[in-house]
DNA sequence: GGGCCAGATGATACCCAGTCTCAGTGCGAG
DNA sequence: CTCGCACTGAGACTGGGTATCATCTGGCCC
């Protein structure tokens, strides 16, 4: 999970100001610890009295997307949900019980993608990669729980 | 691009009714070359004089998504799309200057999951793999183009 | 410190995809 | 024939996301 400090740093950097609505949802998405949806955000900001308005929560989302710093995901249900990560290459393994995201490394990916590439003449300039399951955690729970 | 006949075929053995509609509805998806969007549809049968409602073709896409004969894919832009396809497991790749759609296979990347399953702990119940980019075709074009 | 102004904000209206509801409609079985 | 059930379509509704626009403010320059 990218801290709170990564992300005003980034904001700073891509010469942007440092606003309270800002730095309030940044705080909000730091707190969260897997992924959210933009209405988990308005809500948590409704729910501590910020006056932050719809608008914004989104624009902010928006502008840290583009920055790198969270990312946006596409549950299997279809809804679209944000994680915060690092603003480097990975993807995210989503542990549909307890909703925590890991980021997960390359691990060969790149050299199926080359593979599939050099087979068909595709060229590829973007993909999308996201595993859905049980986390290590959540697993063991359920087998001592139950 | 599943055929016409697999689609009507799939829903004959899932004991579904072959009903007009349905049938216009699976015209208007083999007709479409890529990926479309229920909108896609919604606008094709309207441009065609079919009166179809909207929310038929919204179950219709449903119903063969459901027998696994459109699958539905997410585009970079966070739309969701639609895609004929065999039903089995297999990936999308999507080019972006035709709209084409073609399927590839596995290419090893079932053992890079399984790598990634073993490292952490996780358990892999699902993933979503798309990539985009230019199909030979359109990279062939643009060389001898410009 | 004070003024300035582009960039940021938020209230509101709006748009669009997808779902729900419900009164029909028509096919197939008996 | 007629009964039931799957299906249909019109329209209302929901929820995520965007556009508009008057107002505000962070941060720079003096």
């Amino acid at each position: 999970m990218a801290h709170h400090a990564t992300m005003t740093e980034a904001l700073e950097q891509a010469g942007h100001r440092l606003t309270a609505p800002r730095l309030a949802a940044m705080r909000l998405i730091a707190a969260r610890e897997g992924p959210f949806t933009a209405a988990d955000l308005v809500a948590d900001a409704d729910a501590r009295d910020l006056r932050i308005g719809r608008a914004t929560v989104f624009r902010a989302i928006d502008l840290l997307a583009e920055l790198g710093v969270v990312e946006r995901i596409d549950l299997p249900s279809g809804e679209h949900a944000y994680v915060a990560c690092r603003p480097a290459h990975h993807h995210h393994m989503v542990c549909d019980r307890c909703g925590r995201s890991t980021e997960i490394d390359d691990a060969g990916f790149r050299s199926v993608v080359a593979e599939i590439a050099h087979r068909t003449g595709f060229r590829v300039d973007a993909h999308r990669l996201e595993l859905f399951g049980r986390c290590a955690d959540c697993l063991a729970g359920e087998t001592t729980d139950r």
